[in-house]
This record gives C-alpha cells, sequence and structure tokens, in this order.
DNA sequence: TAAGATGTTGTCTGT
DNA sequence: AACAGACAACATCTT
C-alpha cells in the first residue's frame, strides 16, 4: 500500500460541493481523489419507442437537467483544483460494475458515496459495498439526502413508519446542521491509466437531434443555479413567511407561485439541510411566519415523510402486496390512458397540464393534483401506478418516494381517502386562471378560442369555433369521457372497493387497524436492516 | 369502548 | 372578496 491514501466519492444524487458529507469524507487525509459519476446508456440513450422524445427511463427534459447538473458539479470541482470523472457503464443498469472496476485498477482505499433509500438504489450499492468489504476498501455512507435518516425515524417509531404528517413530525423535530465549511482545495486526482475520460456530453451528442428549436423545460440543471434560485427566493422574506402551498396558483407558469426547487433537491444540486437552514434564517427575522405542513419547512417535511414511508414499507411502489395499500379494481382502458398520457382528453385544463409536463417535466403541485385525480378515481378510474410510470419518467424532478407517495394519495389508495372530493377538469383550473392564459400557451390551438368556452370548448356554437379556427372534434378532441357522469360512476366504484378492503380486513379476524399493526410488529427487533432485506427482494428490474 | 376531533390543497350555493 | 355550510363521508388518532 502507498502512503497516501486514494480517495473516491462516488456521486450518484447529491450533486453538489456544499454540505456533501461523502465529499467531505473522501477529501480529509486523502493523497489523491477521485470524484465519480457513471453515466448509464439505459438512462441516457435516446428510446425511438418511447411516447415521448427521450430515453427509456427519463424524457429529454430530465436528461438536459441531468447533464447540465454534471456539467456544473465538473465546473465547480475545477476551480478546486480537482475534476469530475465520467466513467460510462459497460451494460445498462449497471453502474455499480463500473465502479467496482474502477476501484480495484485505481487501488482506492476508500470509498464514500451518498446513502440512498430508493430500492433500485440499495440492490446497486449492496453490489458496490460488497465488493469493496471483500477487497479491504473502507466504505462510508452518509445520510445526507434526507433532512433525516428514515432507518432513524422508524427505529424512533416503534420499529414501523409514521403513516401521518403528524406522527412523523413529533418525531422529526430537528434535523442536523449542514456542513457550512466552503473550500479553497481538494487533493489532487490521482492517475486514472487506460481509462477514457469523457467530457460531460449534451443532448445533441446523445443523438437527441436539435432540440433547441422546441420548447422545453425553462430550467437550468446545476449546484450554481440551485444555490442562485435559492437565494432569489427567500430575499423575499414576506414571500417566505406567508407560504402557503394549498394557496399557490397551478396555473402560474410564466413565474411559477413555488421555489422550482424541487429538480434541484432531486438530484441534490441543494441540500435539503442547506435550504432548511437558510429557510430558518429568514423566519427568524420575521414576526410572524407560516407552519408546517403548509410552510416552506413543511414541504421539505413533506419529502422526508415519503421518504421514511417508502423506505419502511415493502412493494411501496405497487398496489399488490402493499401493506398500506388499498386494494381498488382499477379498469384497464389503453385507450384513454393514451388519450391521458399524450394530452388529448378534450379537456383544454387536464390536457394543459400534461403538455406542460411532456415539454418542460415540471408542473405546479395542484396541477399534478389535478390530472392523478383525473386518471384515477375522479373521471377514467385507471391504475395509479400508469400514471406513476408516466410522471416517473418525465418530470424533471421526478423522486421514487414522493412521485409514488403522491399517487398513492391522489388516488385515494394510502394516506388520504376522502374520495367524494374530486377535482374539477373544468372549474378548478378556472378559479385561478379565468381567461385560460395556461391553456392558450400550451395548447395554441385553442388560442383563439373565446374566454367563455376555453374550458369547455365542446359547448362553442360551430360558429364561435370556425371563427376561433378549432373544430371540436377535429383541430381539438370531444371529451372523452362526461366528467359528471364518470364522477359519479368513480364515486360509486371507490365506495364499493372501501366496503370490500373493510370486508377483506374483518374476514381475517381483527380489527384493520389491529391486523395490520400485528403484521408490522415482527419486523421490530431490527427495522433498518430488516426493510433493506425487504426492499432489496424488491429491487425494480424494470 | 364509543365518540369526537382531525386531516396540506373539492365543489357548489349562498351570504 | 372571503367565508360558511351542505354535500356525503373516508381513516386515524385521542380521549
Amino acid at each position: 500500500m502507498e502512503a497516501p491514501t486514494a480517495a473516491m466519492v462516488w456521486f450518484r444524487k447529491g450533486l453538489r460541493v456544499h454540505d456533501n458529507p461523502a465529499l467531505d469524507a473522501a477529501r480529509r487525509g486523502a493523497g489523491r481523489l477521485y470524484p465519480v459519476f457513471v453515466l448509464d446508456p439505459r438512462y441516457l440513450r435516446p428510446d425511438p419507442a418511447a411516447a415521448s422524445p427521450g430515453s427509456a427511463r427519463a424524457g429529454v427534459a430530465r436528461v438536459r437537467f441531468l447533464l447540465e447538473s454534471l456539467g456544473d458539479l465538473d465546473a465547480r470541482l475545477h476551480r478546486l483544483g480537482s475534476r469530475l470523472l465520467l466513467l460510462r457503464a459497460r451494460d445498462d443498469d449497471d453502474a455499480a460494475g463500473a465502479v467496482c472496476a474502477a476501484l480495484k485498477d485505481w487501488n482506492i482505499g476508500r470509498l464514500s458515496f451518498e446513502s440512498d433509500t430508493e430500492p433500485y438504489a440499495l440492490a446497486r450499492d449492496k453490489k458496490v459495498t460488497d465488493f469493496a468489504m471483500s477487497s479491504g476498501i473502507e466504505v462510508f455512507t452518509p445520510v445526507s439526502h434526507t433532512l433525516f435518516d428514515p432507518a432513524d425515524i422508524i427505529n424512533k417509531n416503534g420499529g414501523r413508519p409514521p403513516l401521518t404528517y403528524q406522527s412523523f413530525i413529533a418525531i422529526a423535530v430537528e434535523p442536523p446542521e449542514p456542513i457550512l465549511e466552503e473550500y479553497s482545495e481538494l487533493p489532487p486526482v490521482g492517475d486514472t491509466g487506460e481509462y477514457e475520460l469523457l467530457p460531460v456530453p449534451t443532448v445533441e451528442e446523445l443523438g437527441y437531434g436539435d432540440i433547441s428549436q422546441e420548447e422545453i423545460s425553462p430550467f437550468q440543471g446545476g449546484e450554481t443555479e440551485a444555490l442562485r434560485r435559492m437565494k432569489e427566493s427567500l430575499q423575499d422574506k414576506e414571500w417566505v413567511a406567508k407560504f402557503e402551498k394549498p394557496k399557490g396558483d397551478p396555473s402560474a407558469f410564466l413565474k411559477p407561485a413555488t421555489t422550482v426547487l424541487s429538480p434541484y433537491l432531486k438530484f441534490g444540486c441543494l441540500s435539503s439541510r442547506y435550504f432548511y437552514h437558510c429557510i430558518q434564517d429568514v423566519y427568524r427575522s420575521v414576526r410572524n411566519y407560516t407552519k408546517p405542513p403548509v410552510s416552506l419547512t413543511g414541504q421539505l417535511l413533506w419529502r422526508d415523510f415519503f421518504y421514511t414511508v417508502s423506505f419502511g414499507t415493502p412493494n411501496f411502489d405497487q398496489m399488490k402486496g402493499n401493506k398500506i395499500c388499498k386494494q381498488i379494481p382499477w379498469s384497464e382502458n389503453e385507450e384513454l390512458f393514451v388519450a391521458w398520457r399524450d394530452g388529448r382528453t378534450g379537456y383544454p385544463w387536464i390536457d394543459a397540464i400534461m403538455i406542460q409536463l411532456r415539454k418542460w417535466g415540471w408542473m405546479h403541485h395542484l396541477a399534478r393534483h389535478s390530472v392523478a385525480c383525473f386518471l384515477t378515481r375522479g373521471d377514467l378510474f385507471i391504475h395509479w401506478e400508469k400514471g406513476r410510470d408516466v410522471f416517473e419518467r418525465l418530470l424533471i424532478d421526478s423522486d421514487w418516494a414522493i412521485n409514488n407517495g403522491n399517487w398513492l394519495w391522489l388516488s385515494c389508495s394510502s394516506f388520504f381517502y376522502q374520495y367524494h372530493r374530486i377535482y374539477s377538469p373544468i372549474t378548478f383550473g378556472k378559479k385561478y386562471d379565468p381567461n385560460g392564459n395556461y391553456i392558450r400557451h400550451f395548447i395554441p390551438v385553442l388560442k383563439d378560442m373565446p374566454r367563455e368556452y376555453i374550458y369547455e370548448p365542446w359547448t362553442a356554437p360551430l360558429s364561435i369555433q370556425k371563427k376561433a379556427k378549432c373544430i371540436i372534434g377535429k383541430d381539438y378532441p370531444k371529451p372523452v369521457v362526461d366528467h359528471d357522469t364518470a364522477t359519479k360512476e368513480c364515486r360509486k366504484r371507490m365506495g364499493e372497493a372501501y366496503a370490500s378492503n373493510r370486508l377483506d380486513s374483518y374476514s381475517s379476524k381483527g380489527k384493520p387497524s389491529n391486523l395490520s399493526r400485528r403484521k408490522w410488529s415482527h419486523g421490530d427487533q431490527d427495522a433498518s436492516n430488516s426493510s433493506i432485506a425487504r426492499q432489496l427482494k424488491t429491487s425494480r428490474s424494470d
């Protein structure tokens, strides 16, 4: 062994220099530092068979966001005398293989990477950890993606994840302070031998063609932009102090009603702990401020809530085998599903949101609620997993725990059960944006439809449709379902499904709540390990 | 144990 | 403009 230790920091999420415990640990006492990111072909390769531009895993907006984030990380490392080493996985989904090979070839003594609780990541990281252990490489995997350690919260809750927000925040009180130290330099990068070091590719170089003409996400990836955006948002102290998530305007797109920091949190361009810390600074300087669950910090706690529940719940991302998920006989209808996915339901409010999703990879939270409700319990009665898949691929802030958690919520499968509260695809958007500016922007064919018909263009007289150069049924689709009758039918089916779920619980003796509690208590001895084991068994293979 | 309070973000009508 | 109550009614937690 050489005297100065070679350390590797493996970036996956956590694409930042600030408040990065994995980087911080790797640099300490290291003679040489290898900052690595692995490009996964399956994530980046264009998939012509996909329903919209992008790879099999990600829409082109998120591919671009990731590449921008990597470019920015590389630039920031350069300023500290380092650089990002991009490796290419030889096979699809085999980042672990590339890391293991580099560990061996570069004679790495210490490896650190941020802990990741997603099933896919747990399986991937286990391969690397097993290899490192057997090779005598020291491994450090700090928790820094979330405010709290999900395993720790589960332990403090008696081995079960808290299933309500209130019970969660009763345990999750004060998150750890971020690392505030700013580096002036990092250890030099060591010899990389035979390795071909790739520059960060552009979307064009990856084969997506020229996307500069298309309207794509206005949000630029990277830590630099994340910090700029956060500071800009927090500058308006009154806005921060008065922030109430449910009161935001989902139709605001020129200036969104939220911070739009979610994609930066998803990739870890922004540390949630640093963000939390900075919000607290603002709160200290004002007299009154809103509180969780509606406040800005409340949003970060929701994020941690879903991370924690997803970590402690086997089969969290599916209905079957998921103990916290209502079993509902969703109907199969490919035609209706495709109309929803492609923004052709005939309801302009719904379609505009789906088109914003495809182009920008981002929509306001309440807009997501509208379309999720419409697809599932509100109108089409289609399985939430189908909608989840579409969001998972297209959102730039696509986050496994949060996306699945919200689909469970919106479909009234878990967490939220008031299925008679249904968003209207006509009036909900209208109350924020009576003129329909949002619709006119994302569905240009409707741009000249008069204000009184913009949310229900099929009710416009033919003469008006002609004048607006938009014939319903030809230039823009007729509604795929009648909302009033579809909603009634959905309510009825939800009622039946709930009754059947109650019956199932009672018939297997005991009260439903007690039953599920008994089942949970089996894994109490070592909650974190047992849930890791469970998660590993259910890791995604798509 | 039964009853009451509570739950981030529904819609419609009426004041 | 902002709010209250009806609508029809869920699960979970506390008392």
